[in-house]
This record gives C-alpha cells, sequence and structure tokens, in this order.
DNA sequence: TCGCCGCATTGATTCAGATCAAATCAGGAA
DNA sequence: TTCCTGATTTGATCTGAATCAATGCGGCGA
C-alpha cells in the first residue's frame, strides 16, 4: 500500500537526534565504533515492529516518529507502558526477549544497533555508559510521572495531563522557553490515547469534548490542537501549579 | 516514645546487602573508597526520611526493613511510586532536590553515602556505574509492570497483584525456587496497601476479605498472611500464567 | 460523484469502586 | 482490668467511568 520509507540520514554528524541520543556524549572516535554496528530501519504507522516475547538482537535509538510500548493481558486488556520519540532509547542490554510489544504509531525511522556489539560498547565506553544511565533514570521519574497520572487522577485530569507531557515536550523541542499559548500535533489516535491513559476510548473522546467545551483547547481537525492558556491546562491536569518543567 | 533504634553493621564485608546493592560488583579496593563517604542512618516507622522538594545531599542503599517513596498532589491525593526493600538504591546522582516523600514505613536502617563524592565514584567507578544502570533497569521494568496493575487491573487483581509481588521477593530471597504454599508479611498497612495500589483503604479492606473469603489467602492477624496455592494467587493476579519470575 | 471504511462523537444504561458512616478489634497506658 | 486510640472491617449509598449502541465524518478507491 505504501511505498518504503525514505532512507534515514547515513552519517552521525549529520544526524537529528545526535546530541539528545544514547550518543550524546561520544566524541568521533566513540561514533566510529557505533557507526560500524548500526543500520537504519524504516516502519509504517500502524506496524509492529516487535511482539512481546520475541527475540530481541538489537537496540535502537528512535529518528524519528512515534511508537509505543505496550503490555497486553490475556484478555486483552492493554495499558502502554512507554511513549517512544525522537531521540528516545529502544531495548535493554542484557536482555534477550522484548517483555513489551513495540508498534509505530507514526511513520517512523529507527537507528538499530546490534545488541552483543552494543552491550561490549556499553562495558567498555563510559560515555555511552553513562548517557544511558542517565537517559534510564529520566524514563523513570517520566514512568513514575505516569503512576501518578494513572492511580490517582480523573479522566478530565488525565487527558490534560497527556496533553501537557506533549505541550511541554513540543516546548523543549521547539522553543527554548514557555509560552501562553502552543499548537500541539497528538500523534496518537483516540484509542493509543486511551491505552496510554487507563481509559477507554470513549471517555477519552467525551473528555476531550469536555475541555473543548470548556475552552480549554481548541481542536484543528482531529489531531491539531491549540492550547490558548498553558496554565488553565496545568491548573487541569492538577499538576502543581509551577509546572515542573525543569529538574 | 522509642530508644534510637540499634546500630547497622559498620564493615562491608558483613553487610547483609552486600552481593546486591549498587555496591555488588565492587572489588576490596572500591569498597574502601566507598566506606570513606558513607554512613548509616536508622528510622522509626512512621518516619519521614525526606520530604518532596527537599534538598538531598546524599543518596543510600536500604539495608533493612522498608520505605516507600510517594507522590502527593496539591488536595491531598497520594500514589506510592516506589517501595524501597533492602538493597534497593534511593536518589539520584545529579539531582539536588527529592521528587517524591521518602517515608519509613517499617524500622529501617540506611546506608547513605554523601553525594558529591558518589557522584565522582560513579563516573569513575565501572562496577558501580553499571550496577547502578542494571538496578535502574529493573526498577524502570518493575514501575512499567506496575503502570499495568494501576491502569488496567480491578481491584481484586491489584491485591492479589501486590501480594504476588511481596511472595516473589520473598521466593528470591529465601529460597531459591517455587513452591505451592507460603507464608508472607505485609509490611503495609492498609492505607500504605490503598497508596500503593490507586484505592481507598475500604476498598483494599474488601478485597482482602474477599480472597480470604473465596480461599484464596488466609489471614493471620493482620499482617501474616498464608497462601495456600501460589498458582491460584497468580491467576488471581490476571499475570501470564507462567508467572514470568526470571527475566 | 458515490459508497465504503476506519476513526470519532454522542447517547443511554450499568456497575465497580468511592464516599460517607458505623461498628469492631488489638494493643498500650493508666 | 479498663479505657483510649489507631487500624481495620463492614454497611449503605452515590457517582464517574465502563459498556452497549447508534450516529457522524473524512478520505480514498472505484
Amino acid at each position: 500500500m505504501n511505498v518504503v520509507p525514505s532512507l534515514a540520514p547515513q552519517e552521525c554528524k549529520d544526524c537529528p537526534i545526535r546530541h539528545r541520543a544514547v550518543c550524546a556524549r561520544c566524541d568521533s572516535d566513540e561514533l566510529e565504533k557505533l557507526e560500524e554496528i548500526k543500520y537504519y530501519r524504516s516502519f509504517e504507522a500502524g506496524q509492529t515492529i516487535v511482539w512481546s516475547g520475541d527475540r530481541m538482537d538489537f537496540v535502537a535509538s528512535m529518528v524519528s516518529g512515534v511508537a509505543t510500548l505496550t503490555q497486553t493481558m490475556e484478555d486483552g486488556r492493554r495499558q502502554m507502558v512507554g511513549l517512544l520519540l525522537p531521540s528516545d532509547f529502544v531495548g535493554r542490554p542484557g536482555r534477550n526477549t522484548a517483555p513489551y510489544d513495540v508498534v509505530a504509531t507514526t511513520d517512523m525511522v529507527m537507528c538499530c544497533f546490534r545488541k552483543k556489539p552494543f552491550e561490549r560498547l556499553v562495558e567498555s565506553t563510559p560515555h555511552i555508559a553513562g548517557r544511558l544511565l542517565q537517559m534510564t533514570l529520566d524514563e523513570l521519574d517520566a514512568a513514575r510521572e505516569w503512576m501518578l497520572v494513572l492511580g490517582r487522577k480523573t479522566a478530565r485530569e488525565k487527558i490534560a495531563s497527556l496533553l501537557a507531557i506533549i505541550v511541554r515536550r513540543d516546548a523543549s523541542l521547539h522553543y527554548g522557553e514557555a509560552r501562553s499559548k502552543v499548537e500541539i500535533e497528538v500523534p496518537l489516535t483516540r484509542e493509543a490515547m486511551s491505552e496510554y491513559l487507563g481509559l477507554t476510548l470513549e471517555t477519552v473522546s467525551r473528555q476531550m469534548s469536555a475541555l473543548k467545551r470548556d475552552g480549554v483547547i481548541i481542536l484543528e481537525g482531529k489531531r491539531r490542537i491549540i492550547v490558548p492558556d498553558v496554565d488553565r491546562l496545568m491548573e487541569e491536569a492538577g499538576d502543581d501549579s509551577d509546572g515542573g518543567i525543569l529538574s
């Protein structure tokens, strides 16, 4: 149905995620070693990249697009446990099988490293090991914030929290500082949002409508959203009013 | 009200968590460096060790007892985001203020390291950095499993999941292999269980009674529980039947 | 252009867990 | 022993989100 997605950049020095990914601290020698074991893979929106339980003989960095980590129960209940954005790391050194489904939610490109040699590089390269530790600690923080959302927030607060997370990410990516009005692209279907938030897709839809009705957001089509007042959104999310943007 | 809790072991080589904590891979040279910057602190059940937002100038290993990491919203809703058991690591290198409340739920002892020198040791000691990465990845896995519990499981499944986690930990600690019948100690009040699971304490109590009525568990006093059939408990938890004990 | 298909919205009803409100129980102090 | 206190259990009722069920909408292929 689709053509093969376009190829990714071949050279680390031109890579869009060069300064944020697991390779961020590497010097040119170290980059060369990574170049030797790396290869790019492209996926189309909707494709499952890895099935839970599958053997996984690579780890990877997200280069572009969005993917999700999802756990599934026997009866089909699903919970997203990770949202992978550009520069995020996928996979775990020292593990052979994937514990979660990894699914592309948009067209995307990954920079893959063969697992065995990557593990050796982690052992021998403090710049990689240190960066990986830092990224993992950040992910743990994100997971813990998410646990508060899942365990204690109302449906409306959950939606607002998800939107706030996307706003924050966009802010840190595009412009250094906070602005009162922003326009964001939600790279998730209503169903994916429901899997993220532990809700049903109907409830997601209803609460999106409610936030729209109350003027917290303005919908431009299905995916594009205008947030007229970011502070208002943060309030709706039930987060500390200071926003807690910086660690 | 209480006497000062008894002092902890002073020598790393006699330490009960020597092979599981962040120091697990250290050789005797490295241990010596840790000894220089370490000190023990004891806390009584109920004491708050750190308040969210406080400056934190140490990191630590749990030596004995149980503590929790908890997030609180402005209106008082609370969600536990970490359960700290012996050998677990507390704090984050490179961070100055605590993002969560740390509370002792039993009398406990921590082995603290002054943060600045510990950070330098992490930089210079691959045995520590590597172990810390591994432990952080394990915590991330646990957090993600917990997210499934919070987002998608019923109250009954949540309770069973928590008990299953305690059973699993006890099993890995005391006896190498699974047994069909076990007796466990739940080191949490009903309220703490509710904060762990995103429920109210009434619901926790009701579901405990229901599991007891249905013969899944037998209560011996309030904290001690007999699980006559571990597989049955796992089924109630809604986990994969294989139990997924090993990574 | 039309009709189809996959998303998304909206409505009606149900139900699991929250909330409000009393007991009950166990352990410690007097 | 008796009282007090904090933890726990149990009961009655309420409610937010799930479930069941249409309906709407936009893009794409024929």
